[in-house]
DNA sequence: TTCCCATCTTGTCAATGGCTAGATGTGGGT
DNA sequence: ACCCACATCTAGCCATTGACAAGATGGGAA
């Protein structure tokens, strides 16, 4: 093992990720993603500083690869929504951090550049529709993101088949008519 | 100070709801409970066991104090709605427990019971809604508590002013028609 | 009274986050 | 080619925490 590891900062990044998807936030520690990447337990703090920057990191992380799958997923409104919750059902450990202020630092110049970037998408998109944009694209928000946060966390019912599909039933609830909705 | 507290489960609770309101999840700790409380550090674990024993009991009270504002919010689904983020945003310490089943322990028979109760007068508000009535139950479970959710991460716009309207307003949303919600 | 048991205390241990000082490699400037 | 500044990583330390074990205390029941 060379005394620089190169790609620490990636490693410790991915190691989280990873550990946050199986065991939960609460079974992350900056000692065990160390191990992990065969470093010293206080390397990482060079590159994270601390908890609070590894986790404000990974957020950041996190509303970059949101702005790309909401762009990814067209001009379809409907269609936005449900690509929400399919990138908070496939990237729940980078989810769970986004919107927890209290464990990042909300002043990060990256984490607040990703974070306009991401919320540009997601309320253009919604100041095409109906007359009152604002409280219409809060709703949508709110009902992809409920959405997203119960599913995560195993509240819903069981037999709802494919979240995609789940997702789209519920969308529709919100906007009935998929012409409305570009 | 008595050898025995005499309230010492009731007091740590209460403790608990006020450190995680003020300081959030990350700074609760149950030798600063047992602090709090004047008692031993090890006295607390008597009562809940551990740390999740201790969450779990919160997210327990949580969902009783939850189904008793649900029952008082009446028979308008609407208003319900809003009781639930109200409830949400004035008891952010058990709003945040009751849905973290990471942090609980999900087969403690108190926590089930209470969880089943309020389930039971939220499913059963949107029963006698529209035609698909588990769809549309599920949209409006989502969009209240999404909303409640990003209102406490302090995600959405700061100028939506008093709760109780913001709510109704997203909730209109959803059931534009009042009368078709009872 | 006497004993059982719920309640609480004291002591201990491993793990963690964060800090400081120092070692090691790497690349740029001359 | 040399040297030095800097980024990266290591080693050691400390306070705090959660969990556990063993014992002290006191109330209530038989």
């Amino acid at each position: 093992m060379a005394y620089h590891h190169g790609q620490l900062r990636e490693a410790v990044l991915a190691a989280a990720v990873e550990v946050i998807e199986t065991g939960g936030l609460g079974t992350l520690s900056l000692r065990d993603l160390a191990r992990r990447a065969g470093v010293s337990h206080a390397a990482p703090a060079h590159h994270f500083g601390d908890r609070a920057g590894l986790l404000t990191a990974l957020a950041a992380e996190g509303y970059r690869l949101l702005a790309d799958a909401l762009t990814a997923a067209g001009d379809d409104f409907r269609e936005v929504g449900v690509a929400y919750v399919r990138f908070g059902v496939t990237h729940r450990a980078h989810f769970e951090v986004m919107f927890r202020p209290d464990l990042v630092r909300a002043d990060d110049p990256e984490l607040v550049e990703a974070q306009a970037r991401a919320s540009a998408i997601l309320y253009g998109g919604a100041a095409s529709i109906r007359a009152d944009a604002r409280t219409t694209g809060l709703a949508a928000w709110s009902l992809v993101h409920g959405f997203t946060t119960l599913w995560n966390a195993g509240m819903l019912p069981d037999d709802l088949g494919d979240v995609d599909a789940a997702a789209r039933r519920i969308a529709a609830t919100l906007f009935p008519d998929p012409h409305l909705s570009r």
